[in-house]
DNA sequence: GCATGATCATGC
DNA sequence: GCATGATCATGC
């Protein structure tokens, strides 16, 4: 279906005519801003409404071509939906490019890359996902160009390089979402059966795609929505509470928004780089000197106001890369988990790492690919790890980024699968334990004993989370 | 000494 | 008020 005009209602050649063009649909819907006899040939089908706009509102053909949608200005369009949550609006999810196609990509350099060549100039219209509408009623929240900020870019660029080099290394099937920071490579297709073939390999490798994570598109949110008038209430279009189910398909994510006043880069200048250093490398290069040092020495030296004990080492690790406001930005906008561990003089870790209670009602509704435990199992995690000395005293040993490989993550599965399988069968007495030594276990995690959540099947049962086992973390650290 | 259960401190 | 991250307490 092309409208084609002979005339379009922008200068292709101008990048203000075209900006000024896109936002005359901001605040409306694409049913508003396009002729009545388009519209009549609206055609349904989900995930369709960034084609419908590229040909109903730009009158662009649709194409996949290694070029940018509006090709004399270098610009590709990308429309991405936004979700309302309580305090405001956030990503729904992540922005994906093009599939990378493992036989080419690696013959190029950055610069040259069909990712970069494509993506350099975005022009990013936002919508407001609600889930009771057809998608040309969808309303456009944000319009804007964009284009990466130096110290992003720098990030970005290493990122991609990541991913390539795991190409080039014919391990395609190796490469994971947690390997990059802000430019990722995420899994797309039908389902796990969606394999490719790489060129360095005979292994199949799961078809990815370039993609922003959801966490960076929100830092891009929050800086639209500081610098723009709103003019319309929002309110007036929210969703009538309706019964119909919130998208099962969609994958885990921890819809957050940002304070940017919280937020501090470590980087606050490109020129701190080295010469051909990363951003992990640089940050390791923050820790080195204080490596063999005690936590006392440490806190002496930046002359930390420590009041909590609990936090006391993410205080720590926070002081040494030079941050003094809430968050770290790069660690927030690329999800990466910061982790403090302690180990014992003897190597042992004392604990478990503990993460989120375990929904019973939502993770019988959910399939691996979407869930919480997956989720935060293919995040880049780093780790600070202290350990105790002679006397006693909490010494900085080493800091590590870290990925789960692809044959752990299987272990976490099939462990997530055993627990939803339990608490179908409505059994919360066998859950695996840390002394099955499959990973990760089930234990509990309530103020007290007497603090409970309803189950699938009506009752109440004690809450209980999962955990790492303290001897995994130990593996992965030693 | 370790596995497991229980609960605290903090921040949203 | 409650989830999360962290740690304590108990019993085998």
């Amino acid at each position: 279906m092309k409208f084609l005009l002979t005339e379009l209602p922008y200068d292709k050649t101008d990048i203000h005519s075209v900006i000024n063009y896109a936002k005359t649909i901001e605040g409306k819907t694409l049913r508003e801003v396009i002729p009545a006899d388009i519209v009549e040939h609206e055609y349904k089908g989900k995930g369709g409404l960034g084609q419908k706009v590229e040909e109903m509102f730009f009158f662009i053909e649709n194409n996949s071509d290694a070029l940018p949608d509006l090709q004399e200005l270098g610009v590709e369009i990308k429309t991405t939906p936004l979700k309302q949550i309580q305090r405001g609006l956030v990503s729904k999810e992540r922005l994906v490019f093009s599939i990378i196609n493992y036989d080419e990509e690696h013959a190029f350099s950055f610069s040259t890359s069909t990712f970069w060549k494509k993506n350099n100039h975005l022009l990013l219209l936002f919508y407001i996902h609600e889930s009771e509408k057809i998608d040309i009623d969808y309303i456009f929240k944000i319009v804007r160009l964009w284009r990466f900020p130096p110290a992003d870019l720098k990030i970005i660029k290493d990122d991609w390089t990541t991913i390539v080099t795991k190409i080039r290394n014919g391990k395609a099937h190796e490469i994971s979402e947690g390997d990059t920071i802000y430019l990722g490579a995420c899994t797309k297709g039908a389902n796990k059966e969606s394999l490719r073939k790489q060129p360095f390999s005979t292994e199949m490798a799961m078809q990815r795609a370039f993609s922003l994570k959801s966490k960076y598109l929100n830092f891009i949110i929050e800086k639209s929505l500081a610098g723009e008038d709103v003019s319309f209430d929002i309110n007036e279009y929210l969703p009538i509470l309706s019964d119909t189910l919130n998208g099962s398909d969609d994958p885990y994510i921890p819809y957050k928004k940002f304070n940017l006043n919280e937020l501090e880069p470590i980087v606050k200048n490109i020129n701190e780089y080295s010469t051909g250093e990363t951003f992990e490398q640089l940050v390791t290069r923050k820790f080195e000197p204080f490596f063999g040092k005690t936590d006392e020495e440490i806190i002496d030296v930046f002359d930390l106001d420590i009041s909590s004990a609990k936090s006391k080492f993410y205080l720590i690790a926070k002081a040494i890369l030079g941050i003094s406001k809430k968050k770290i930005e790069e660690f927030e906008k690329s999800d990466i988990e910061m982790k403090t561990i302690r180990l014992e003089n003897s190597g042992v870790l004392k604990e478990s790492m503990s993460f989120a209670q375990i929904k019973y009602k939502e993770i019988v509704e959910e399939e691996w690919e979407e869930s919480y435990w997956n989720y935060i199992l293919t995040k880049r995690f780093f780790f600070v790890v202290f350990q105790k000395d002679e006397n006693d005293n909490f010494v900085l040993r080493k800091v590590q980024f870290w990925t789960m490989p692809l044959n752990d993550l299987e272990k976490a599965r099939l462990f997530w699968e055993d627990t939803k399988q339990k608490i179908l069968n409505d059994d919360y007495e066998n859950f695996i334990k840390i002394s099955d030594n499959r990973i990760c276990h089930v234990r509990p995690k309530g103020a007290d004993s007497f603090d409970l959540m309803e189950t699938p099947s009506g009752r109440m049962e004690k809450k209980k989370c999962y955990w790492l086992n303290a001897s995994y973390i130990k593996s992965i650290v030693q």
